[in-house]
DNA sequence: TTACATTGTTCATATAATTGAACAATGGCC
DNA sequence: GGCCATTGTTCAATTATATGAACAATGTAA
């Protein structure tokens, strides 16, 4: 009826909807800076007042009820669009300011991101940037996350996507590894040797690509046998430092640093791609929103510029 | 950014939306239950923490700056949603309850509308009804109204519209009057009557139609001279029935009780309408929305009931 | 199965909030 | 122009709320 009257639970129909998300009261009251007491008793009472039982709980996990779930439903984007209409009214004025939440890669984030956010929030004193690293595909709209970075060559449609450089992978060995096993001439010969390969991305088979001078492309599908499979791109960096094998690597992550006395590495069969790691950049994503927090259009702005100037090397 | 920001700002931020209605700290903290110094304090805080000016404070009125009023347009659609939501929730289970306020004309709210809430509210304890009469246009939206009931032959588009009945609006006059000044029995005699109007509604000029038995209609436009002209229906009622002239009233409000000491007004020209207030009706208005709470469902459906049987005599 | 760690809830205490009267400022009214 | 009612703000007293340690329940790992 008139919106008078959830005047008083406003604040506890947002609680829930993070409830419904974190799914814990513990995690609830730790994101909104009260205790899990508090966030109980106020559930609660939301759940007195309403005449309705919106939360399933056992002592120890914490679900929706249909009710609940439907509740939430509604109302998620209506709080969505409100943090944003106060983000917008706090940007009018002033310097830019506020927390970023942003997720990336381990090692991208690592080697690269967190150096280019130190500088990033010197220029911005009043920016607070919280940047968790993971592997793992998040989700941003309902994990609450403000941007992921994201090395892809198919970004996704339902998201904004700002490019912040190009990359490419490039299949990577070792001198020593090269000078014992040989230089591979041909696709074909990567049968017979040893090769890095990242979990869940590498499949068992590579179609490699070269384009000639004239418009046909030439195509060689190659069995491949991984000596190492590891889902962390630095794990496969390092064994390919001491050897180990051929390894297709994004070129950001590859020039090792003096401080590892390892030599360069040197790109194996410099005219040939694999297929479906074409085009591959780096992405700054952000879920559709109409209005973008000026911090986070500043943040975008500096990453972009970090990684246009190239990548240091590593170590 | 992330929504979790906006959980300890929430209250204050739905607080602003309805100052930015009443556009006075008063009349929000009596919506919202809670004094004015609240209210005072928690803007002022909200102010603090966004670092924005948003309420522009004379000592003695409040607007809202530019940015405050930016930030309510966006956000005043999300709280309308949020309270839908929650509403229909509510509504999910159990007996119909909450508030519904309710605008109507003061006449037909008076005498029709009061004594059918009456019979409702002892059908459904659960329920409170703010029954506001006036014959201003009020703005359901702007205003917090759930339900406006409205007699006109015009719905505006923009809102649901339920037909509570059918009325018409007649030429009536007091026997002794057409005892006096002579029954008219075309509508050119009327120039030389005296006629009661209706303030706004009624022009000077009214265009007489009547559906001969084939299809063309027949039309007379007639000047009309307003012994008396007053934005109040009763009193029109109470002039008619008092012999002052001839009047163009509905007919829910023209049957004269027995404690008047009247006789029945009588129709004039009952041949004959008055062109623009063909089929009129009484409708109950809602602004469009996801869902229509039970409770409003419930009293639009005793209201229909009761209007349908035929209005009793008055007084 | 058993022990452990972690969860959600409870309750007395401490903290932060709301309150209401007093005050200064201002718009309306004669 | 001056009076009066009403507005928004301030501040100490009060009330309501949040807190955190203790507890029972439960999923997990050995």
């Amino acid at each position: 009826m008139s919106t008078d009257q959830i005047s008083p639970l406003v604040a506890d129909l947002h609680l829930l909807t993070v409830l419904a998300h974190t799914k814990s009261f513990t995690e609830t009251a730790r994101r909104l800076g009260l205790s899990k007491a508090s966030a109980s008793m106020r559930i609660s009472e939301l759940e007195r007042t309403a005449g309705v039982l919106l939360v399933r709980r056992t002592t120890r996990s914490v679900g929706l009820t249909e009710a609940g779930q439907q509740l939430v439903n509604d109302m998620q984007p209506a709080f969505n669009r409100i943090s944003e209409s106060y983000t917008a009214a706090r940007d009018l004025v002033g310097t830019p300011r506020g927390l970023i939440r942003v997720t990336a890669p381990v090692a991208l984030g690592r080697q690269h991101l967190a150096p280019c956010v130190a500088t990033f929030l010197k220029r911005f004193p009043d920016i607070h940037i919280e940047l968790e690293l993971t592997d793992r595909f998040v989700n941003l709209a309902t994990e609450g996350f403000d941007l992921a970075i994201r090395h892809t060559n198919a970004p996704p449609e339902t998201h904004v996507a700002w490019v912040l450089c190009e990359t490419r992978s490039i299949l990577l060995a070792s001198p020593d590894y090269l000078a014992r096993r040989g230089v591979p001439t041909h696709p074909s010969e990567l049968t017979a040797h040893d090769c890095l390969l990242y979990l869940g991305n590498h499949a068992g088979n590579w179609t490699f690509v070269r384009a000639s001078n004239k418009k046909s492309a030439e195509k060689v599908g190659v069995d491949i046998r991984g000596s190492l499979t590891a889902n962390n791109s630095e794990v496969l960096r390092d064994a390919l430092l001491a050897g180990l094998g051929i390894g297709l690597l994004p070129d950001f992550s590859t020039v090792p640093g003096p401080a590892t006395g390892h030599p360069p590495l040197v790109q194996v069969l410099p005219d040939w791609q694999v297929q479906g790691f074409f085009g591959e950049r780096i992405y700054a994503l952000r879920p559709w929103s109409h209005q973008v927090p000026k911090a986070v259009k500043c943040l975008v702005e500096h990453l972009r510029e970090s990684f246009s100037t190239g990548f240091p090397a590593l170590l």
